[in-house]
DNA sequence: TCGTATTGAATACTATAGGCTGTGGACTAA
DNA sequence: TTAGTCCACAGCCTATAGTATTCAATACGA
């Protein structure tokens, strides 16, 4: 589901942008254990959260969510 | 902040499918007040919750964030 | 003026987002 | 071996998302 797509999408970015968990957490000002909870697909962000993960990630909330979207239809194309 | 400007944006969807908030939190899933409670700003719904109530507009979340940025813009165009 | 439909708003509650501390495993380098 | 880095994972805590109930205000039509 959405959670596990958003997982895979965060966790892509942030190499991307090489920061590790815990320095990633720290721009983002939130926990380091909780960025490792959302790259697991365990925790559903709030959009305050989607927010500031997009800055960081210096990505418009919308191409965040273009991003997501497409991860969604490759682990789940059921719905033409 | 962003909630205020989803706020206006989720209010403007809403009337623009001629649902009142009972109607569209059922289609939802999401309770009639908590319809209101985001409708002024108050709460930040979850990933999950933001994908329900694309679906129901019949939109992507790629343009719902569309809007949304659009909407801070309009706001607080203070940035560069 | 009397319903009734819609929403704002207050309150209290439950579920989950998000923080904090710590352990341990996999890996790399020295 | 030993130390350092990165991360999964657990447990427990607090903050807030989301539910449920209720009442008040407004608007509108009969």
């Amino acid at each position: 589901m959405i959670n596990e797509a958003f997982a895979k999408v965060l966790k892509r970015l942030r190499k991307k942008k090489n920061l590790n968990q815990e320095a990633f957490g720290f721009e983002c000002e939130i926990h380091r254990t909780y960025v490792s909870q959302l790259e697991r697909g365990l925790k559903s962000p709030s959009l305050k959260t989607l927010y500031k993960i997009s800055t960081v990630l210096e990505i418009s909330l919308e191409e965040l969510m273009r991003l997501l979207e497409k991860e969604m239809k490759r682990v789940s194309p059921d719905q033409l």
